[in-house]
DNA sequence: GAGGAATGCGGACCATTGGTCCGGATAATG
DNA sequence: CATTATCCGGACCAATGGTCCGCATTCCTC
């Protein structure tokens, strides 16, 4: 593999900038690749060669912006990573997803709208989804462990955490996530 | 109000029929609003004039099959009416929910896509939204009782729908969501 | 059954937008 | 500075949700 050239690494971090940027600025609207390519100067053919599809821009951003829980799940020793007690860490990690949705609501609701097709594509939801589902199988094996994870993870539509947050704020999301979470769980 | 004309009705019902038919043909493939008016026999305007938009022909369709549902939640003295214990009307209706996802898999899938934009807007989904919300309430004063319901009704995402089906039948959907459901409420 | 008003029809038309393409520009290499 | 591989940009394309209006059909009244 050959390294980035110069000028394609300032595109595509110019790209993810904007994108950000109107993601902020427009809430849950729609908005088009058009604008997101003008707002970072850039011509529509750069972003699409980057990115593949409006998909692919959003996936990217939302790795990128859960990298940093990927790693703590990953990393033994920690609260959150292999070793600990799977009950502390599936509440833990559901904790986590509340607090990167309610920082992200905008993303959020993109990333799902755009990946609607089919989301069982999409790497974060894969990782996240395999996650719960190996937490869950552990703590309660007497349920479907792949369709309470997808429950578990329903609970951080976009629309949903936007509604939820809009009466109440992150601390009203995180609270009743982990009350569905512990009803869930058992004792 | 005036009555329906004639010429009205009839192409009311073709469309309908002719939604219904792309649906069982194309799965959970996407089809255009041109393709259901050539189906129908019908001009393009007819279809918008009649039902507004895309999200509202699959509102309507929705609404349609779901009357018979909404009808055993209103009748009291029945199993899943007024007067009936909470605990068993919520999972009947559960039930009721399932076994109408498994037989209409494409037109959930299609209805959540194209209401993507403000579910909360679509009647059927207000409607038993509120109906849960009300049962979790009293069964379960405890929890949000709002997010509990969309909860419970995120259970019938067409695409998770479509994948517990794929590999274990309505059977596999009616229990998972009973389970599930039996978890959150407690003994 | 005839006449007229009200309503509905249909498909040409529009605007938006995701995605493609290629001639020209730019950056790495030596 | 020359060469080459890579990348850029915006014109272009196709699909599609939605609109519009001249014409046809239906319905009501007499």
């Amino acid at each position: 593999m050959v390294r980035e050239r110069a000028d394609a690494a300032r595109n595509r971090l110019a790209v993810l900038r904007a994108t950000e940027e109107l993601l902020a600025e427009h809430g849950p609207e729609r908005f088009s690749l058009d604008q997101v390519a003008a707002r970072a100067g850039v011509g529509k053919g750069t972003v699409f060669r980057r990115f593949g599809s409006r998909a692919g821009l959003f996936q990217e951003l939302l790795a990128e912006r859960a990298a940093r829980l990927a790693e703590a799940v990953a990393t033994p020793g920690t609260a959150l990573g292999p070793g600990a007690p799977p009950r502390s860490r599936l509440l833990g990690f559901l904790g986590e997803l509340a607090e990167l949705a309610g920082r992200n609501v905008a993303l959020f609701a993109a990333h799902e709208r755009v990946c609607a097709e089919d989301r069982y594509a999409d790497p974060t939801y894969v990782r996240w989804h395999g996650h719960l589902t190996a937490l869950v199988a552990e703590i309660r094996p007497d349920l479907d462990a792949g369709f309470a994870a997808h429950a578990l993870l329903a609970l951080f539509d976009g629309d949903l955490v936007r509604h939820v947050m809009a009466d109440g704020g992150v601390e009203r999301l995180r609270r009743s996530v982990r009350d569905l979470a512990v009803a869930l769980l058992g004792p």
